[in-house]
DNA sequence: GCGCCCTGTCACCCATAACGCTACAGTTGG
DNA sequence: CCAACTGTAGCGTTATGGGTGACAGGGCGC
């Protein structure tokens, strides 16, 4: 049986759709409205929400800003994708890292937790 | 007065500094060794050890392989970094950004929470 | 029909960044 | 002395975010 935690089949949703599906009707913007308010291009907001682009830290900033949220909120979920991208890349490479262990007291003093 | 929350007068330490001062010497690693079982050029490593690179989704990957940590508390350092200097980078502009606020009810559904 | 604003996508161009490579100076241990 | 390490600098490649201009098309009011 497999032990392990969170391995998806299917790379997760990029942050766009929840953009265009809940936060802009949310807040009752349309796309051309939400970008001249967030100060940048229409067209960088559209690659945005085709996942074109990524949600940069600048870019969630102003999302945060924007919608009340926070930027972490962005910044989260984009990290999650970029992740799931970057673990399909390594295939292969990953294999061939050893894997060592840190002392326990060192894992608590950097706060590592083991939970998600 | 400013009313908010966590302004830092100063950036947070970029993760290369807890890199090699807690995880390499924790896992009893030179920084050449590292490299080697890494599978990436030693100025590619030092570059992140002296903040000159950012710890990328594929090196978070990486460097939990080799660390028995997860990618998360890597990417999780790197973007509060990189978030201080998005928000640097934006003093003025931000200020231009109207806020809007979610309906309560989409703010729960989508899991925004207000803590951090 | 016409104007106006909207959507979605394309092609460029520019700046930045991650990475590997070569090369160099300096240090430390056998 | 020599080997292996550290740290930095430069160069080339590749990728990506963002702005701009341009295009086709849809909906709406006049």
């Amino acid at each position: 049986m497999p032990r392990s935690r969170d391995y998806l089949p299917v790379a997760p949703p990029h942050p766009g759709w929840i953009l265009r599906d809940r936060v802009l009707p949310g807040l009752g913007l349309s796309v051309s409205q939400a970008a001249r308010e967030l100060r940048i291009a229409r067209q960088t907001l559209h690659r945005v929400l085709a996942g074109k682009a990524a949600v940069s830290p600048e870019m969630a900033t102003r999302l945060a800003r924007l919608s009340g949220t926070t930027p972490h909120f962005w910044l989260e979920r984009q990290q999650q994708h970029d992740l799931w991208h970057a673990e399909q890349a390594l295939t292969g490479i990953l294999g061939l890292i050893p894997t060592h262990t840190l002392p326990a007291a060192l894992q608590a003093e950097i706060g590592l937790h083991h939970d998600r």
